[in-house]
DNA sequence: GATGAATGAGGGTTCATTCAT
DNA sequence: GATGAATGAACCCTCATTCAT
């Protein structure tokens, strides 16, 4: 296992516990044993396991922006592009539930200090620059972004994460229904 | 200090720990320094400390079932009472930051096993059948209840949390928008 | 219910509970519960947990003391009056299994402080008489009483306490023949 | 100190506590200052605290069944193999005082569930087929294994117990006398 | 770099005892 | 006399982190 791997099996240890088990349920030895690796050595790749909380979240977000951005999206105009992106990253939740466990959790709890902000912005650009272009054009509501991500990808987010939890399943016109919805939403 | 002010006591001091500094920052021994009672006492009243998080969890539900049911909606016609019901909704979390910040680390936690959800409804059934109704009448887009919630309270939640950590900030217009475009949403 | 009941009570739950779960499942909470009065008032009767348990231990040996000397000895010459006492105190154990295991429990932890000789001598001084009357003409062992009643009474306290805990199921003519096996060891 | 040696380290310190405290004297706290390691590092070595006192349990009792069939034996005939082997016993009893006060408490505890049964008689194997033996042959009373264990063993463990604690003081002299009177109870 | 034994503070919980009512 | 809510020390156990090997 060279290190790169190592560190890639601490962080899926630590997410598979913590979306198992939640964050009580996912101690350092429990990561070591799961990721075969001893327990000191988590400390050389990560500072402490706030670290490793944090190091495994930016790795996830990573991740899902990529899948948001990356499919399907060529030469699509508003708002169809903005529908694509929305099934995208629903469908990147929904194949994906350990990291939308862990997400929801995490971005929830204390742990977020503001970091993230500046951080993460910057997987998201491309979807940024979508939006504001559309709000510039007039065909978005002026709403801040925060609250046009909350009508729409945040709606994605809790409506998989019941679909994971078998709480509720959708069929695919059902699904197409609820992306036009979260469209209709912050458009005129 | 009665018996059921201390209980109360109990509650609002696991509340006010658990918003600021989350799960982990809320152990029974400061829990019991703040609301003034001995840690022991506190196994009187609840059996665990998961019944007594449990315990917080239906109090505040209850409280929040109220004020959004009870506030300014006698004889408003749909959809006018869903859009009152969701700035009730917004208001109630703007003005108990700790109930809302709480809420969301609960719901989103591996606390809820499923038993919330039926002890949970009977405080939302006036909510529910305001959804069915509009629903049956084809008023309302026909999508599982829990969809139209994440689409419409869901929302209000994720703002009204941003607005308390001071990202945000909207103006009544701005509001008014927001509630408008969730009505939106739901509806045809 | 009288004082002495009330007494009675808390002695009897305070058995039951010691010899179902040991020492450590007897808090004064569940002997309050189970004998229908208050915890406070256990205080009244008794100065402390380890006051209670030292009269429930002269309670019952004063009434094992009573059942052994008092049954089908009339008349009896040495070695049958030996013989028949054996069977009594074991006839007494095997009908009262609580206060066998907790006999067996009390004598056998570091509560006994020396106390217990004196102050339990005097409800087998029949018993006693009776021993040092054989020794003195001969016909029993010459040993210290302690060796005696090791070699004879412990012994039905041993497998009583097997018959009770259904390791052991001996008929009659094994049980005397028991019987007859202690006598014999302590006669010449 | 090495990992086993750790191991009795703690072991003993619990056997020394136990035996002068009880069990209620034993707390772990107490147990790793005696031993000389941490609180925590006890339950790298035993799953908990019951764990402990079994482990304990099972390392006594090895340690018995060696003293008791591994000395003066050979090529002794019956009875006065057993006769030896009682001797053997005493002889441990009174020399492993802790030990012998810890096997009392322990086995008149609600600790031992029927596990003990098995897991010990392998240790014991050497005592019952001399026993099985002398009964086949008919020079034993027909009685269960118990019920001789009881008339035999038992009784120089209580003795023993007696000794250790002042009560008693035996010769050489009369210390045979008992060990015939025990074989005596056993054989035609 | 890698291990995992070791630490010890801190976690949730229990319980004998007291005392206001 | 009688209650049982209240106390707080003590209990067992966990866990992030360190460090000798």
């Amino acid at each position: 296992m060279t290190e790169a791997e190592k560190r890639i099996a601490i962080l899926n240890a630590t997410l598979e516990l913590i979306a198992e088990h939640g964050f009580h349920g996912a101690p350092i030895a429990k990561i070591a044993k799961k990721s075969g690796v001893s327990a000191g050595i988590i400390y050389h790749y990560f500072a402490d396991k706030d670290d490793l909380i944090y190091g495994l979240y930016i790795h996830i977000k990573k991740e899902h922006a990529r899948a948001l951005l990356s499919q399907n999206l060529v030469g699509l105009p508003f708002p169809q592009n903005l529908k694509q992106m929305w099934l995208n990253a629903y469908a990147y939740y929904v194949t994906h539930p350990k990291e939308t466990l862990f997400l929801e959790q995490y971005e929830n709890s204390p742990y977020p200090q503001s970091l993230s902000e500046e951080v993460i912005d910057k997987y998201f650009s491309g979807l940024m620059q979508m939006i504001k272009a559309a709000c510039s054009q007039g065909r978005m509501v002026d709403l801040p972004l925060d609250v046009i991500y909350e009508l729409t990808f945040r709606v994605a987010a809790g409506i998989a994460k019941k679909q994971i939890s078998g709480i509720l399943a959708l069929s695919d016109e059902q699904l197409d229904e609820v992306a036009e919805a979260c469209c209709r939403a912050v458009t005129h």
